[in-house]
DNA sequence: CTCCACTTTGACCAAATGGTCAAGGCTACG
DNA sequence: CGTAGCCTTGACCATTTGGTCAAAGTGGAG
């Protein structure tokens, strides 16, 4: 079994392989519901050839993890301190939206991890991006106190976006047997709706 | 195999505590995750006892959903056309809430079986939900066409309500990993946080 | 109390699944 | 062109898991 970190040519080309398969594989059915059987025959690696380039099932699962987590972190982190709070904030909600629809794949796989109480990912859940939220959350914060936005609460603020967002990859299933629309068009009229509510909910109470 | 509806006051207790059992394990782990023998100890009751109650280990899942799924509706049901557009959708949204607090094991229990693709409640998705969606969502349209509320998607902002509810209960692993309180205090957060921003979002534009 | 239908379960089964291993193939470098 | 080390896999294994079955237990109507 290779190192952490691939060496040869062929190396990072089959861990390539594998980890695409195993996202597909993993988001569909989750971590339990997938095989490594099925791993396998959609990298088109034997099943012993899986196992010598990641030592157990799990050990896969985490690597995804480990691997998507930056992706998923990096809109939150362009998040300008020095920008206008509004467009910062309804920036962050589009891009958010846009990983929904570009990458459903990666959504559905934290959706399924952390649904089962995120066994794999605790860690990361609790360090990077708690401390991520953190810090953003600060920065709120301090827009909210200068009546640069409204005065809400930051950790709700985000979790609502978090949840807006990801719901029309973690729910497409649902979305699109509400709304008939054939195309992914939805995600277009998304984009106007989520625009104008989080734009609505930024905006200072002018009296009170 | 006993038909549909339980008779005997035994299997009308056994039914109960199978389809107890079986809720806990489902929401925890998913269908796939779950297997009968947990469902069997968590129930007290053995294997093929269980399997003499029901067919299949599928046949529980799918009972549950069925048995479930009325509840679920319940919130949007009272939503009523004659009452006070902004007050009855927020109250909406309040009650969502106080069920993602009551019954988290039933919305992860939901969210498990959407996300993957929804593959035991298509049918109950594309029908009951999907009838009583578009009929609410006819009425809030009428209020917001009648300017009585702000001119939005009927459709997005129901799937908005769901999403920044049941968040709540689908990755309370994560939200209590980042915000730190104890108790569930965060609920009361959410519910001030959640109620601004649907009366702010409602809140027709008096200049346009 | 008796008897019959309802209920319960220990033992068992076939299939699926994560994982192992030894043997054979391939490749790059000298 | 040869060989050392990387890569690949068919066959196999132990365990888990959904499900079966025959036999034993139990409760309540008469």
């Amino acid at each position: 079994m290779p190192g952490k970190i691939p060496r040869t040519r062929i190396q990072k080309k089959n861990h390539e392989t594998i980890l695409e398969a195993a996202l597909d594989v993993f988001s569909r059915h989750g971590f339990r519901g997938a095989t490594l059987d099925q791993i396998a025959l959609e990298s088109g690696l034997s099943k012993p050839n899986l196992l010598y380039y990641f030592p157990s099932k799990v050990s896969i699962h985490r690597a995804l993890l480990e691997r998507l987590m930056a992706n998923w972190l990096d809109p939150l982190h362009k998040l300008d301190p020095q920008g206008n709070p509004v467009e910062e904030i309804l920036a962050y909600v589009l891009r958010k939206l846009d990983m929904a629809r570009e990458f459903p794949r990666e959504s559905r796989l934290f959706a399924n991890e952390i649904v089962q109480g995120a066994p794999n990912i605790a860690d990361q859940i609790e360090g990077e991006l708690k401390s991520l939220v953190d810090e953003k959350s600060k920065v709120i914060r301090g827009w909210s106190e200068a009546g640069r936005i409204a005065k809400i609460d930051p950790y709700h603020l985000i979790f609502s976006i978090w949840a807006t967002t990801q719901h029309y990859a973690d729910f497409d299933a649902q979305v699109c047997k509400i709304i008939e629309t054939d195309g992914a068009s939805h995600f277009d009229d998304a984009r106007v709706f989520l625009n104008r509510m989080f734009r609505q909910v930024l905006t200072p109470d002018t009296l009170v």
